[in-house]
DNA sequence: TATCATTTGTTGAACATTCATTCAGAATGG
DNA sequence: CCATTCTGAATGAATGTTCAACAAATGATA
């Protein structure tokens, strides 16, 4: 069977692999590109196609056609367009994954810190753009009908949502605040979504900065003992 | 041409119209229907398809089947599937509306009622359930390449997040908060939304009840001198 | 009321198009 | 050479749309 690239190594190497991808957008026919480089070449495709014409829009033809490459090749590296569009999403969620652990590391230890760096986290340019979005949205869209789509959209998936619950207890502890853990991480978690939403339908005047801003908003209004800060300033 | 129906008349002439579409699903063959009641019919079927099948598996005639009609008689009632569509969003849109009106009218001139209404209306089985819940988020997943959806998809539109910005403007007034009121309806507005599609997704254990107290939860953290009460509880 | 004509609603088969998939063969690299 | 990668035309299935025929309602006439 077709062994299906595992996209997340290191950010760096995922970045090393995208950079040949983009490179060899120039010289583009014949057998120039590694199996892997391809893969990706044509995930990219994929992703900027149901950004611009939507999942239901979205052929094989056109996928080829955005990676400069032949019709039949798409069936070469993935068997189906079903598995390449599973591969487009499981790439996206590992991506994703990978991005809020990275942030909570570098965050440290202070739970505070943490929290809010998970939050800055979905705002940054890197995922939070409007072809990764509407990517996003278009799977969003067929998940219900589609168990696979709809285990891998949980990017935001039972993991993460143990960290938020964890770092509200512990903010709930040392605060002393009479929520629910459980309740307000709930909250805070569909606000992000219901942000992500808002900015990839990108009526109003939503932009990331506002998206962030009301984000924070949130966390004091939630938590003023940690985050007492009037909005729109930042801690050190 | 074709004359679209406006579905929103009252909810009591709508609910009518519905109860003969439903009587009629017995005796369905011959000209037993109004034109009314039969594009309301297909309408209702669309939904159907939309929530089983998703958008990119809705045919045609797998609605006229969800209708017990024949295959010819969509683009008899609307012209293409492209307008039974628009037309099926435009009836969820003004139902959606329509009740979030209403609940703001019969929660009287207290702008904290109003507000609680407006988030508890959100939740009401008669929009909030799976079968709307999906079909929504199937013309999200679609509305970012299709500038007639993005327009309805709005239900949530600039008149109702006006209605949100004032709310919060007033109660930050009487109760002395110190939120920029468009930021924290923002951030209101999109967790609802974000509520919504956790829902539709139906994974982990949140339900409508589940859902109402995290955003009841979100009220009391951001306004707490109006709504004091601990999570769960409700005034009378 | 009975009969007929016209309008309106409905059907289902035929049609045309779009699209995923297949595959025989070409091109490339080792 | 051999294996791998790639191409592009051919194929077949799915599906939106059209339409000629049919049926039911409405209205006209006597």
């Amino acid at each position: 069977m077709l062994e299906i690239i595992t996209p997340m190594k290191t950010a760096e190497a995922r970045e090393a692999v995208l950079e040949s991808a983009r490179k060899s957008e120039t010289e583009k026919r014949g057998r120039k590109a590694s199996k892997e480089v391809r893969q990706l070449q044509l995930i990219e495709a994929t992703i900027d196609s149901l950004a611009k014409r939507g999942y239901s829009e979205t052929t094989m033809a056109d996928v080829a056609d955005g990676a400069g490459l032949s019709r039949g090749i798409v069936n070469f590296h993935f068997e189906s367009k079903e598995k390449l569009l599973v591969a487009t999403l499981a790439y996206m969620a590992d991506e994703y994954a990978a991005h809020w652990r990275a942030a909570l590391t570098k965050a440290g230890d202070d739970p505070a810190r943490q929290l809010r760096a998970l939050v800055a986290a979905d705002f940054d340019r890197s995922i939070c753009n409007k072809r990764k979005l509407a990517a996003w949205c278009a799977f969003w869209g067929e998940a219900k009908s589609r168990p696979t789509y709809q285990a891998l959209c949980g990017a935001r998936d039972a993991a993460y949502q143990k960290i938020f619950i964890d770092l509200c207890a512990t903010l709930k502890e040392s605060g002393g605040y009479a929520y629910e853990p459980q309740v307000m991480a709930l909250a805070l978690s569909a606000m992000l979504e219901g942000l992500w939403l808002r900015l990839m339908m990108g009526t109003e005047d939503v932009t990331r900065e506002t998206a962030l801003q009301a984000a924070n908003e949130f966390l004091s209004a939630a938590f003023p003992k940690h985050y007492p800060w009037a909005s729109g300033s930042k801690p050190a």
